[in-house]
RNA sequence: GGCUCCGUAGCUCAGCUGGAUAGAGCAACUGACUUCUAAUCAGUAGGUCGCAGGUUCGAAUCCUGCCGGAGUCACCA
């Protein structure tokens, strides 16, 4: 029976073969689906094919195919139109179709094969809460996590988790200024660790500013102004305000000062920072459930941060780096057209691509994984670019298992968004917008009313965090995504909810009336109607998406497949009768049928991260 | 300036390893709930696929140039 397209790929080869005693490769046979304005089930591309037998395509189209209708059982009839060959499948290809995909335990899945691959995402800052930016990472990431193990992966979820810093010290800080030794529950019993603390770094923020915009009329302020012969006021103070921080500010001094103590291990200051970081993990831990976010292993950045002088080493023993006077370490990369990366200061000490090139090092050790992927936006493509090059040029085992999944940064209808100018969309925020826009929209419906309070939270939340978690997901992740805040998250049309309806309205039947699934009465049936041989193509399809979304990186052609599937069962539930059906083959079929999209929406659902209600 | 990515309907996006008349959703307008849940379905309207060349039997898709937008090219992370 031909349900994989490389079947029949190979009987066009065979019959090329017989006809023409002509060999061509299966690569060169293209199928498609017919397209609804003419008549057939599947088309075949035969100008290809015409450089190999020399003929014309419509003549060729012709031969082939009362070829195949003679020499293939399944295929019924044909047509040739110019170059396309449209072949007409019979009934029996049909429901033989439903019961290849219906006896599938997890099906689209591949078996175990053994390999490893670790995904590192989140990745948050422990001064502040998540916004949206990190949603459209987390759910990437996520769900990359699950793509991966549709295909056999054995996965090790992973995020760095960036916890020590200039950021966190003004955190720690303004609340020891600010703070009045108040925790974030004695402050506001309704916050999160997370939304506290970042509350602290904004308030930090402010003081600086006033106090930045104090100093601009100060005398200090003037004498450098006429000492370098500012013209541009604004401008100047603009680009001053890092230099600011650093040589003139007071807060600045001291938040630095700060720094210099945790680097030492001071006592006091190291307790204050563990007990700022585990308020704003605890807040984070919250959001991240809610997104169906998962970490096998935590790196600390804290930890981690200076790991990478032991490949330093080994660079510079292997000629990769170069150390120059100063002392600093480099490494040379123009002879590929980049540039010349440091990787160690004059005074020792790690930069970014050292800590990262570190960890990579101590993750093999840790989990001797052969596939890397970072998912990270992508403002950092040359910086990855870069630590892939310099793994390759160290000789790591791994190195060519690694992988950047770069995804565009969510940007607001006038721009970026930025946190210090507080126009960041807080992610726990939008994602309580969502669930309550989709508890109105229920409860005027009033489909539910007989669930408990507790039934009906649960249900609201799996409603809107499908509308979200959908909304992000849908669009393909390289492309930067714009956000209007203004209007809401959609939960009608190609939504989420829209594929969780499919679902439910499937459930609802099942409720009603499950004999008719069990029985093999199904396999009678013989009057298929153009849905539902929509349906089963596309059911046929799944696994050949699972494994193209993850091959490619890109969930969001899952997330198209999904809607495809549920628009055309939510056709066919409108267009044919189910449960009252002509016949008890039609009926028994169509259940089938349902339950086997039920079972496809619910897997692909669930590797997107989003649960499936069984009402709503 | 170099490199990378993006430009498709009013808006948000599919389609891009070349194939038949470029597709969805939202928004607008029309119709369909006494019949399996209308978060649904059917329809109308909306397009110089950024522009100009080239390759090809065939280009939204590949190549070149240009225009517009974003990112990056830190002893920041």
């Amino acid at each position: 029976m031909i349900y994989m397209q490389e079947e029949m790929k190979s009987a066009v080869v065979e019959a090329i073969r017989a006809l023409y005693e002509v060999e061509v490769h299966s690569d060169a046979i293209q199928l498609s689906a017919t397209r609804k304005d003419f008549d057939g089930d599947q088309t075949i591309l035969v100008f290809p094919l015409v450089r190999h037998v020399k003929m014309n395509p419509e003549a060729l189209a012709n031969q082939l195919g009362t070829y195949l209708k003679e020499h293939v059982k399944i295929i019924h009839d044909f047509n040739a139109v110019k170059g396309f060959l449209n072949v007409v499948f019979g009934e029996d290809y049909w429901t033989g179709l439903l019961q290849w995909v219906d006896e599938r335990p997890d099906y689209g899945y591949k078996p175990k094969n053994g390999r490893r691959a670790l995904i590192e995402y989140s990745s948050p800052n422990t001064n502040k809460p998540l916004h949206l930016g990190h949603i459209r990472n987390i759910l990437l990431g996520a769900a990359m996590v699950r793509l991966f193990e549709s295909q056999g992966y054995e996965v090790i979820p992973t995020q760095i988790i960036n916890d020590r810093g200039i950021a966190i010290c003004k955190s720690m800080l303004a609340w020891k200024k600010l703070g009045g030794g108040r925790l974030p529950k004695e402050e506001d019993p309704e916050m999160k660790g997370d939304h506290f603390v970042g509350k602290y770094y904004v308030l930090f923020d402010q003081a600086f500013k006033e106090e930045y915009m104090k100093w601009q009329t100060s005398d200090e302020a003037l004498q450098i102004i006429r000492d370098r012969k500012v013209e541009d006021q604004a401008d100047f103070f603009k680009k001053f305000k890092n230099e600011y921080f650093n040589r003139h500010s007071l807060l600045g001094r001291e938040a630095i000062e700060m720094l210099q103590q945790w680097e030492r291990g001071d006592l006091k200051v190291r307790a204050l920072w563990q007990q700022m970081n585990s308020w704003v993990l605890d807040g984070i831990a919250h959001t991240y459930k809610r997104l169906g976010a998962d970490f096998q292993k935590n790196y600390y950045e804290s930890e981690v941060y200076s790991i990478g002088k032991a490949l330093v080493v080994k660079g510079l023993e292997s000629g990769v780096f170069y150390r120059q006077e100063d002392g600093s370490v480099w490494a040379d990369l123009e002879d590929i057209g980049m540039d010349k990366k440091i990787v160690l200061r004059s005074d020792g000490t790690s930069v970014y691509i050292t800590q990262d090139l570190g960890t990579a090092s101590l993750r093999y050790d840790d989990f001797k994984a052969e596939r890397f992927i970072y998912v990270v936006a992508d403002e950092q493509e040359y910086h990855f670019k870069v630590l892939f090059e310099l793994l390759k040029r160290l000789g790591e085992p791994y190195a060519d298992g690694l992988h950047h999944l770069s995804y565009g940064m969510v940007e607001l209808p006038d721009g970026k968004m930025k946190s210090r100018e507080g126009t960041v969309v807080d992610a726990d925020d939008l994602m309580d917008d969502v669930v309550s826009l989709a508890r109105a929209e229920s409860k005027d419906r009033g489909e539910v009313e007989s669930l408990s309070s507790e039934e009906q939270k649960t249900l609201y939340e799996m409603i809107g965090m499908g509308a979200l978690k959908y909304f992000i997901l849908k669009v393909n992740a390289k492309k930067r995504m714009v956000f209007n805040p203004a209007d809401s998250v959609d939960l009608q049309g190609q939504t989420g909810p829209y594929i969780q309806n499919a679902f439910v309205r499937i459930k609802s039947m099942l409720r009603k009336d499950t004999d008719a699934v069990t029985t093999g009465e199904w396999k009678r049936y013989s009057q298929l109607q153009q849905v539902e041989k929509d349906i089963l193509v596309l059911l046929k399809e799944y696994p050949t998406v699972l494994s193209t979304a993850t091959a490619e990186y890109n969930p969001s052609l899952l997330a198209g497949y999904l809607y495809q599937l549920a628009k055309a069962f939510h056709k066919f539930y409108h267009d044919v009768r189910i449960l009252s059906a002509e016949t008890p083959e039609a009926k028994a079929f169509r259940l089938k049928l349902a339950v086997n999209v039920a079972s496809v929406l619910q897997s692909g659902m669930g590797i997107l991260g989003i649960d499936m209600p069984d009402r709503m």
